[in-house]
RNA sequence: CGGGACGUGGCUCAGCCUGGUAGAGCGCUUGGUUUGGGACCAAGAUGUCGCAGGUUCAAAUCCUGUCGUCCCGACCA
């Protein structure tokens, strides 16, 4: 290709609107132009790269044994509402009427749709296990679009669904996806690590994402160097002892706490009570019914935990400034926020959830129900009625891990792939049923596998950058080589030569740009490393009358190279950069 | 949805506080000089100052509303 052909608009300065460096590196180097907030024109290089990145996943998945299909975009939202996700994706789940105003839904991921095909076709164990993928566009109504095609209204991702007739074979099939990511990973140059996650409103029971390690990542991931427990923080949990008992047998006493609404005020003068020996007490209103939440005063609630263990699609803080809640919460208990508390007056109705580092604690203080009143000498079994147990609280960095209680770590990471084991949750909704050897009916068992191919591009520019331009790897780069001539007349000997080498390179498989553009070098220099193609070639007058070329790595070293050795030279770099990428 | 910031030529921004009819750099066009790290000289083109109201003799500037963008939070396979 020559650059005066295509298009490749780059910007000497940094958009306004871009935030992480990534964002900015898109646009700068021209692979990306935006339409409008989360949606975004991909331009030449942007799209040969992302091509690049899909066929790499492609590869990879063929390779374990799934099997590409093309799902349509547009599905109808009786499937949704029969896997009961049509009030669970709520917002997220753009919609759109057709003339007869029946409404659709623009696909954010097909386990519906593909459930619905095993259902139809997949009905005799012998013609398991089969895992089917496809690469397209997805569409999501995200509440807030961010950080360039990072979290996007639409966006490309791989998206995979196995078909089991056991547990068992679900378990092998997740086991393969699992194997094909982290090469899939690997073969696109990323540093990638897969931590144990939350799996959502997806659902399911066994579940890893794969991260890629970086400040501007949405996740935080708690680790440990030691033994490698990753996990995601929604997931994450730790080896903190539970909180000590003490004597028991001191009756539950009242005391007046005029205007203490915190844990830390009550920590202080006079009443010096520790934040580890109070009980947080938490509302919640979830799908539309109030539930307490205890977790000790120094801890953080984690929302994610709370809903995992609530089952409830919705979940939100019961808020003192909405009248509803104030009367259904609130007034129920008899106080407001900073002295609410779980000993009195708690609706029989109402669930309790504590956190299990409270189990078997005494001697405790929480709100009175009453304002301006705590409770002292509170006994969780003794004089709270908790309805269920369960791990809620946010781990901190410093904790002991829970496997091998060395100390864990967090840090933040973009999530690029996530790998699901579903189970039968789809299966038996939408009826996909198989006969087994011996004509019993049963479930077919489900996992299914996502790769955000968009925001995979754009973190391997987030890991890949310098303070020039992006760093590709050269399995994923828009073109391998940038042939720059330094003068582009026709009959001088740097574009002479620059075609004479632009042919060699290009009938040996490579792919190569050549800078045909009458600019100046260093316009030509900059815009290349910008773009960042992982090896330049220079060729300039000076080093022709020397019998060289300029051999650049992107990021390294520039080294002369005689004429007569450089395509042979080139092509070994070239594969010497691919053999490093080789799984 | 809550909090914050910002909307001025293709891009980055100044001008706004203190109202007087719009600027710079980059980019673009033309001519010339240049030619190894985002050149120089000259001449040009490009703006209903996001939109709608209001105040005023007069609004980019002040007020109100609205739309959009970005950031934080909430939310989010």
């Amino acid at each position: 290709m020559r650059w005066s052909q295509t298009f490749i608009p780059t910007l000497k300065e940094t958009p306004a609107d871009a935030e992480i460096v990534s964002h900015q590196l898109l646009l700068r180097a021209g692979l990306v132009r935006k339409l409008t907030g989360g949606l975004y024109t991909f331009l030449p290089m942007g799209l040969r790269v992302l091509t690049k990145v899909a066929n790499i996943i492609r590869q990879e998945m063929d390779r374990a044994g799934a099997i590409e299909v093309a799902m349509p975009l547009l599905q109808p939202v009786d499937i949704w509402q029969a896997s009961g996700r049509y009030e669970a994706m709520r917002d997220a789940l753009y919609k759109v009427k057709d003339r007869a105003q029946k409404e659709w839904a623009l696909c954010p991921t097909a386990e519906e749709v593909i459930t619905t095909l095993a259902a139809n076709e997949l009905s005799s164990y012998k013609q398991f296990p089969k895992n089917f993928y496809q690469v397209g566009t997805k569409f999501r109504d995200e509440i807030r679009p961010r950080f360039g095609l990072m979290r996007a209204k639409e966006f490309v991702m791989k998206d995979a669904y196995s078909f089991d007739t056991s547990d068992e074979g679900a378990m092998a099939s997740y086991r393969k996806m699992y194997d094909a990511y982290t090469r899939i990973f690997a073969r696109c140059g990323l540093r990638s690590f897969a931590v144990e996650a939350d799996t959502g409103i997806i659902g399911g029971n066994h579940s890893h994402e794969f991260m890629i390690p970086a400040e501007t990542g949405e996740n935080d991931v708690v680790y440990c160097e030691a033994c490698n427990y990753a996990a995601n923080i929604e997931k994450a949990t730790s080896g903190l002892p539970k909180t000590a008992a003490r004597e028991l047998g001191a009756p539950v006493e009242k005391f007046a706490t005029p205007g203490v609404v915190t844990i830390e005020a009550l920590s202080k003068e006079p009443y010096k009570v520790p934040a580890n020996r109070q009980i947080k007490t938490l509302v919640y209103i979830a799908d539309s019914k109030p539930v307490l939440i205890l977790i000790r005063g120094d801890d953080q609630l984690n929302e994610a935990k709370f809903m995992a263990k609530s089952g409830a699609v919705e979940a939100r803080p019961a808020d003192v400034k909405n009248a509803a809640d104030l009367a259904l919460a609130f007034t129920a208990l008899g106080a407001l926020p900073g002295s609410l508390g779980a000993v009195h007056q708690v609706p029989s109705d109402w669930k309790v959830y504590a956190d299990e580092r409270l189990r078997g604690a005494n001697d405790m203080t929480t709100g009175a129900n009453e304002d301006g009143f705590h409770l002292r000498n509170v006994s969780l079994e003794r004089d709270i009625r908790v309805t269920e147990w369960c791990d809620l609280r946010t781990v901190t960095a410093g904790e002991p891990c829970p496997k091998c209680a060395q100390t864990l770590k967090i840090r933040r990471a973009i999530e690029v792939g996530h790998v699901f084991k579903l189970g039968t949750k789809y299966s038996e909704k939408l009826n996909a049923t198989f006969l087994d050897e011996k004509g019993q009916r049963a479930p077919v068992v489900m996992g299914c596998y996502g790769i955000g191919v968009t925001r995979t591009l754009q973190a391997i520019i987030e890991q890949g950058h310098d303070k020039d331009g992006i760093l590709w790897p050269v399995s994923v780069a828009p073109y391998q080589i940038c042939l720059t001539p330094l003068v582009v007349a026709p009959d001088s000997a740097p574009m002479k030569l620059a075609e004479q080498l632009y042919a060699e390179l290009t009938s040996a498989g490579l792919e190569v740009i050549l800078d045909d553009r009458d600019d100046r070098p260093g316009v030509k220099f900059k815009d290349s490393e910008l773009v960042g193609f992982p090896l330049r070639i220079g060729l300039g007058e000076k080093s022709i009358a020397k019998g060289e070329v300029e051999f650049k790595p992107r990021g390294g070293e520039l080294q002369p190279v005689k004429i007569e050795d450089a395509v042979a030279t080139i092509i070994a770099w070239v594969k010497a950069e691919q053999a490093k990428l080789a799984i």
